[in-house]
DNA sequence: CTTTGAATTGAATGCACGTTCAGTTAAACA
DNA sequence: TGTTTAACTGAACGTGCATTCAATTCAAAG
C-alpha cells in the first residue's frame, strides 16, 4: 500500500489524519464527509481508502494516537517526588500538552460517542489510565498529610475538567500567556487541594 | 397548527422536544435523524414538521430554552448579599441545576459546533450572560479583599469548567448524594478563591 | 524504450437523508 | 347525520452519503 519509492506525492497518508482532524474538530465526526476530507487533502475520496480501511477507523486512530501519546509523553518526562512537586508538574504538563494540540483534545472529548462500543472501551481505558496518573498524586499527598481532600476521586474528576476547560477559551496570542495561565491555573489548584 | 380540542393525542408537541433532546444527547446533532426522532415520539416523519419547521430550529430551540431556564432560574433565587454567600449559593445552584438537565446541558456543550452563525451568536450571548454572573461574584469578593484572583476571568472560565464537568461523572444512585457532591466543589471552590 | 506497479481517478452502487404534500383519518361540532 | 378541520400517513423528491473497483496515470526499474 504505503509507496516506497519516490512518486508523485510523498505526503498523501499523513496529510488525511492531519485533514480529518481539522475537519472532525471544527465540524464533528458525523457532519464531515469523506470527500470534504478528501477535497482537503486535495484528492477524490476514492484515494482515502487507501490510509484507512474506513472511516470510523480514521476517528479511533485519531483518538488513540492522541491518548497514547498523552500518556507516553507524560511518562517519560520528569515528575518529580514529592506531592506538591509532582502536582505542580501534573498541572503544567496537561495545560501545555493540551494547548498545543487543540483538535486532538477537541475530538477526544467530543466524539466519543461516535465510536464503536469495541472502540470506546480503549479509548476509555486509556483515559482511565490517564486520570489514574492524578489520582495517585492526590492519594499520595493525602496519605502524606500534604493535601486535605474529602474525595480523591472527584478532585481528581473536578481538576481534570478544570484544566482540561483551559482549550474552550485559552487564544494564542491572547491577553495571557501560555506560562502565566499555567501559574494561575497551579496557584488554584494548589489552594484547592490544602487547607 | 396547535390543536384546541381534545383530539387522538394530547402530548405529540412535547414529546418531539423530548424524543430530539434525547436522541441529540445521546448520539449527536449531525448522527441523528428526523425519522430517528419520528420512531421515538411514534409517529412518521413528516408529522415533525407540524411542530418544528426544520431540524436546525429544534436543536436551537433546545438550546435556547435551557439557557433562558438557566438564567431565568438564577436570576429569580435567592443569590445571597455577601461574596463569600454569593459564591456558595452559585456552586450550589449550578451543580443542582446542571445535575437535573444532563441532555441539555451535553447539548448545550457540544453541539454549539451544529448551529447556524446566526443561532451561534444567541445562544453565545446567552451564555456570556451566565458567565457574566460569577464573574460578578469573584470581582466584587476580590474589590472586598475576601478572595484573592489574578485573573477573574480565568478563575471564571475555571471554575465553571470545573462545576459543569461533575455531569460527566456524577450518577444518581452512586457513591455520593448530589448534597455531599456539592459540599465537596464548594470546599474546592471556596479555598481556591482565597489565600 | 518498454515494462512494472503503486497511486489515483471517476463512475457507479445502494442506501439514508431532510423536507414536501396530496390524501386519509377520526374527533368535534352543527 | 353530515360537515369541518387538525393530526397524521406514506410516498415521493432530489441530494449526498460511505464505499467499491475497473481503468488510468506516471515515475522508476530494467
Amino acid at each position: 500500500m504505503a509507496r516506497k519509492t519516490g512518486s508523485h506525492s510523498q505526503t498523501t497518508g499523513p496529510k488525511v489524519k492531519l485533514a480529518a482532524a481539522k475537519l472532525f474538530a471544527r465540524h464533528g465526526y458525523a457532519a464531515v464527509s469523506m470527500r470534504q476530507i478528501a477535497a482537503e487533502v486535495g484528492v477524490q475520496a476514492g484515494a482515502l481508502y487507501l490510509y484507512t480501511p474506513d472511516k470510523q477507523t480514521l476517528l479511533f486512530d485519531l483518538m488513540r494516537e492522541h491518548m497514547q501519546d498523552l500518556l507516553k509523553t507524560w511518562e517519560s518526562c520528569d515528575r518529580g517526588h514529592e506531592p506538591f512537586e509532582q502536582l505542580e508538574v501534573f498541572v503544567r504538563f496537561h495545560i501545555g500538552f493540551h494547548l498545543e494540540r487543540p483538535d486532538a483534545v477537541f475530538i477526544a472529548y467530543m466524539e466519543l460517542r461516535n465510536l464503536t462500543a469495541d472502540n470506546f472501551a480503549v479509548i476509555e481505558g486509556l483515559r482511565k489510565r490517564y486520570e489514574d496518573q492524578l489520582e495517585d498524586i492526590l492519594r499520595h499527598g493525602q496519605a502524606a498529610a500534604l493535601f486535605s481532600l474529602p474525595d480523591s476521586k472527584l478532585a481528581t474528576m473536578a481538576l481534570i475538567a478544570m484544566l482540561t476547560g483551559v482549550n474552550t477559551w485559552y487564544r494564542e496570542g491572547g491577553r495571557l500567556t501560555r506560562g502565566k495561565v499555567e501559574e494561575i491555573y497551579w496557584d488554584m489548584v494548589r489552594k484547592s487541594v490544602t487547607d
